[in-house]
RNA sequence: CGCGGGGUAGAGCAGUAGCAGCUCGCCGGGCUCAUAAUCCGGAGGUCGUGGGUGCAAAUCCCACCCCCGCAACCA
């Protein structure tokens, strides 16, 4: 049998539009899911949003549209974003979808009749012009600060779900590994957790309207806990055991670094108390600062990867974000180092190496022998890609990239040194060492096709045809 | 006493004990098949500071300094 793949991204909240933050995790877990099916796994990639809350209601109120409407709108905007960006997404997860709300509905009921839920009192600070809570140190001089007035004290019935019970055993799973925290930093902060409060927390709102219904209560459950499940629901949990039964567990949640908590700890939580097998991995990786300023709305300097995409084209895109820092680190991007960066790698390193490359070709007829007999330089180039898989899989894309690009290098060296030119066009020498570059082009192409796959497809098809051509050139240089 | 990450060439990073490396940029030279691309060579670092252990420390130990996240929108 198939070995399988099943991969996700968080689904993003839906409240506003897709940044470049999204687009980082998704083309990296675009990757790995492309790479995995390279191998011949079968892959489930899910991605999709979530789309329920007061928050996305009350920004549906401000821009004076209907909850439905504005959901339908920016759930679009994320799907069409990843669709610019080349995202192989097998399903577009939407919490709004019926098929959603049919398998939380029965993975409550499991956690209801397991016992792993309780009813308590919710006490909080609440702002009736908000229509929200609050946390004593988010008011100012005690006031909401939004309609500066004191918030009530106001008590309300809800369900709690019983955290600390399984909290033991999920840290266990988290020492022993069978559920792999990554990058170690990450897994160290997580254990660090366990010996801070982490408290039983309630998983429905009473006054909360936009949302699922928990189990015909009236109360609507808690988004975050019914987010979550989409990770379950979007591969049949409850309503289809074979599929169910195919995909999951999930083989890596990738994520990054903030909403670790609800991954790490919660939703194995949850899981245990349903029944249901835990995560094998969750990976979270880190932050990026946009020319050392953390990027935020009030300053104003969030990208939008669908401008990145105009400038640079989907492939360049994905490229150049996980080209910035190693995976899983924090890092700074500097928006102005990008054309630098396109011209040194792809114009120059791969778009140039494919112009000569070809040229020298097409100068000895566009055609070369078949491959059987000399291919040192395809061996050759193998040797420098030999780490690229452990590089993939274990995340490290970035050193991924640069050995794929050491490769290029390694190729470049080799026609200067071989001096092809200087043979005559029909000379069989020539068109063995064509023929090698050629090959060595072609491992390469492969070896890209997680990173850029329409570049990969695109040299692939120049270098397999019958009469191999200069064509137009791949990337390029921009100034 | 908060938690965590980090301080190595102009920039971005690798390097957990044995003559300090990689990529980009910069400078000089070669080549002309190629997108002023490519190839060869070069300059540039007292590895945050001060102590300690070792034959030997960027790497281990101690102290200190500095930067960045951990409040909100938010990957």
């Amino acid at each position: 049998m198939k070995k399988k793949f099943y991969i996700t991204t968080p689904i993003y909240y839906v409240n506003d539009k897709p940044h470049i933050g999204h687009a980082y995790t998704t083309i990296a877990a675009d990757v790995l899911a492309r790479w995995h099916r390279a191998q011949g796994h079968d892959v489930f990639f899910l991605t999709g949003t979530d789309e329920h809350g007061d928050k996305v209601a009350e920004s549906a109120k401000k821009q004076g549209m209907g909850v439905e409407e504005f959901v339908e709108k920016n759930a679009a905007e994320f799907e069409k974003t990843f669709t610019n960006l080349n995202i192989r997404f097998d399903v577009f997860m939407r919490t709004t979808f019926p098929e959603h709300n049919e398998s939380v509905q029965i993975f409550m009921r499991k956690l209801k009749d397991a016992g792993a839920l309780y009813e308590g009192v919710y006490q909080g600070l609440y702002c009736k012009g908000c229509e929200d809570f609050y946390m004593e140190k988010d008011l100012i001089d005690g006031k909401c600060p939004i309609h500066n007035i004191p918030p009530e004290i106001v008590k309300e019935k809800n369900w709690f779900f019983k955290l600390e019970s399984y909290l033991p055993r999920v840290r266990e799973l988290i020492e022993s590994g069978e559920i792999a925290v990554e990058p170690e930093a990450r897994k160290n902060e997580v254990l660090g957790l366990f010996k801070q409060e982490l408290k039983d927390f309630s998983v429905t709102r009473e006054r909360v309207r936009w949302g699922l219904d928990f189990l015909g209560t009236g109360q609507k459950i808690y988004v975050w806990v019914e987010a979550l499940q989409n990770y379950i629901s979007a591969v049949g949990y409850g309503r289809d055991e074979k599929q169910f039964k195919k995909w999951w567990p999930a083989d890596v949640h990738l994520m990054a670094k903030d909403i670790i908590k609800f991954h790490a700890i919660y939703w194995p939580a949850m899981l245990i108390a349903a029944g249901v097998e835990t995560p094998k991995k969750i990976y979270a990786h880190g932050f990026f600062s946009l020319d050392g300023k953390k990027m935020s709305k009030s300053l104003g300097n969030v990208i939008d990867p669908n401008d990145l995409v105009k400038k640079f084209g989907a492939d360049a895109t994905r490229f150049l974000l996980l080209l910035q820092f190693p995976f899983g680190q924090d890092g700074d991007i500097k928006e102005s180092k990008f054309v630098e960066q396109y011209n040194a790698f792809l114009a120059n390193s791969i778009g140039n190496l494919v112009s000569r490359v070809a040229t020298l070709v097409e100068q000895s007829g566009s055609t070369l022998p078949s491959r059987q007999d000399l291919d040192e330089k395809k061996i050759l180039i193998k040797r420098f890609l030999k780490d690229l898989p452990q590089e993939i899989e274990r995340m490290d894309f970035n050193a991924a990239l640069s050995t794929i690009f050491t490769a290029l290098k390694n190729l470049n060296e080799d026609i200067a040194r071989d001096k092809p030119w200087e043979m005559e066009v029909g000379d069989e020498g020539r068109l063995s060492l064509l023929r090698g570059y050629v090959d060595g082009i072609l491992e390469v192409a492969r070896a890209l096709e997680p990173f850029m796959p329409e570049t990969s497809k695109a040299v692939i098809h120049q270098f397999t045809a019958k009469k191999i051509t200069k064509g137009r050139p791949l990337f390029p240089r921009m100034s």
